[in-house]
Formats: structure tokens, sequence, C-alpha cells
DNA sequence: TCCAAAAGGTTCATTTTTTGAACTTTATGT
DNA sequence: ACATAAAGTTCAAAAAATGAACCTTTTGGA
């Protein structure tokens, strides 16, 4: 077996995108986390294909980020959010925050956080864990942790941010 | 033309998406991110087929995600990402963080975050920019900024995400 | 200096995905 | 009870990704 710099399961990226990184998913997400919960209501809204559309939801109820249930009073189905789901939104808005920033044509932005009692502007950020605070993101560094596979300790170890591979690698 | 419910312009979310959502970018990126610069190091690490990796650093470089420029000392070429492509780090590293929390057998982290002087634990999350100070998820609200589209302001005010759509919506 | 191998692609046939349109089957609303 | 909407399913056509082979330029060694 090849070695690939991640394998689906040892890296944490590549397992992410294998769960949500397809052209579509991270769409839906948004939309189910706006409030969207129907069939109709997400294929007329993204213009994904109808039977695609059927097998995502599939999968998705499948991986647990959304439920489909009754809806209240009906006898049809809706699709809700799980909070693995709704976890997702500090992903989805990091990706908006990204686009905001490197647009081409910067009048401003059109998508805002806000904190919802006092106003105040809110960003996606490096926090520390202990007190809450900012960090800047090149005072962050990753580290292999406790249950790091072999591949993906030897991965972080071999080829560090810090230290590109030179002309001279093998 | 049909409404969707975004349209590549109007909505961050969608436009981040159409640079880096396809199946291999966000992985390409973590690679480059760690310091991969040559066309074998990311078709061997990854196994993107020759051709489509061919295709996509092109794009990349388009975007301005990557420059491809001369190797000190060689006549080759390499890839070096571009400060709009090292801006991506945290939302690769919220992807990450997602999937630590979600996965199947959570016996400790594989991958962590640490502020490097301090080796404090760090963490992706909502934070106020006034002060730095991190802010529960559930706290945080969106809504159309002052560059928003008609399109993007309607959606953001008919679609609220805290009033899912009943089963009366038409 | 010459040769073999490596790097960095390109080309093209095959396979896999996605689309788009039509069709089916239950639910509602009137 | 009828007409329409909602939620899929089916299947052929189009688009995209893969895998293998090929090509050209560099580079490292003998």
């Amino acid at each position: 077996m090849t070695v690939r710099s991640y394998d689906r399961h040892a890296c944490p990226i590549a397992q992410t995108l294998s769960v949500v990184g397809d052209q579509w998913t991270l769409l839906l997400v948004r939309d189910v986390l706006r409030g969207a919960r129907r069939f109709e209501t997400f294929q007329s809204g993204l213009g994904i294909s109808r039977n695609l559309l059927a097998r995502r939801l599939k999968q998705l109820v499948a991986e647990g980020l959304l439920e489909r249930t009754r809806i209240p009073g009906s006898r049809r189905y809706e699709y809700k959010p799980t909070e693995k789901c709704r976890d997702l939104r500090l992903t989805i808005l990091a990706l908006a925050e990204w686009g905001e920033r490197w647009r081409a044509d910067p009048k401003g932005a059109r998508l805002e956080l806000r904190e919802r009692e006092t106003d105040a502007e809110i960003g996606v950020r490096f926090c520390r864990l202990d007190d809450g605070r900012a960090v800047d993101a090149a005072d962050v560094v990753t580290r292999a942790g406790p249950a790091a596979s072999p591949n993906l300790t030897r991965w972080l170890a071999r080829n560090p941010a810090d230290k590109p591979e030179t002309a001279g690698e093998r």
C-alpha cells in the first residue's frame, strides 16, 4: 500500500472532508442551519439534481448530521440538523469570513457576525482554551496528539510547516 | 434565471467553496501549508491523478493561492503558498477540530493546537474583535452587511436560523 | 562528458459521477 | 373528489476523474 501524506483514517482534516468535502454538502448544511428542512426547499434552492440530493440526504442521515423525522401534525418528513451538524457552523462561517476577506471588490462586508446581546463584531479566530483569549495565527503550532497514528506522527514530524521542502529533498 | 438560495456571487460561503470546494483543493492546501512545494510530492502524497493535479495547480495559481516560482539555485519550479492561501489555515484547522470532536473513537486527540511560547491549548472559536474574548456560538448571529446584495439580504431575512421552515411554508 | 533516472507535465481511452427530464406515489388543500 | 404539491425513483446523456503510457527537460553520478 502506497504511503499517502494523509490516509483517510489518520488525518482529521481528510476525515472531515470525507464527510462534508463534496460539492454540495457544505451548502446543504449551510441551508439547513439557516432553517431549510425539506426536499423541495433544498432542491430548488441549490439547483442540485434530485436523485443526487436524495442520495446525499440519505448519507447525511447515515452519518448523523441530519435526522429525518415526522413533521409535527403531518405525515410528511423533514430533515433536521443534529448537534454534530450544528457544530459545523463555526467551520462554515470561517469559510465565509475567508470569502469576505479575499474577494475582489471589498466594499464592505456582505455578511456580518455579531454578538446577539451587545452587537459587538465577531470573527472566527484561534483562542486559548484556558482563558478564552484570541491568539495570533503565527503563534499557533500543530503537533501530534496522544492518539495520533504512527503515520500521522511521522508526517507531522517529517514535514513541518516552518521548514518547506528544499530543492534537495528526496 | 432561477432564484437560488445562494448565488455564486451573493453568498460568501458559496463563493469560497467555488475556489476551494472541490475534492482535492483543501488537501492540497493542507499539504502546501505543511511545506510541500513540488508536483511529485503532491501527486504521490495525495494519490490524485497527474492530469487533474496539473489542472488544479494552474487554477490555484490563477486564483492567487499559489505562486509558481524558480527554486533558488535550480531551473525547476516550485509552488509556494501566498498570504491568501496561508489565511486558509484557520478554516482547515476548524475542519480538523470538527473531525476530532466527532470521530467515532475519541481516545484523545490526534492533532493538537498549541501556543508556541506557552504551550497553552488552542482551539478555533468565535471571538469578539474588540477585546479578543471568545464568545459562545449560541450568542453569535449573522446578518446582512452593508455590501450585501438584495438577494442575500432577502435570503438572510426570509430564512433566519432560529425560525426553521414550518409545514405550512410555500 | 555521457548516461540513467527523476521531475514535471501531457495525452487519451476507460470508468465513475452528475445532470436533466420524465415518471410514480402519497399527501394536502379546496 | 379533484387538482396540485411534495418527495422521491429511474434512466439515458453529459461531464469529470482516473490510470496508464508517453514526452521533454534537468540533474546526479560514473
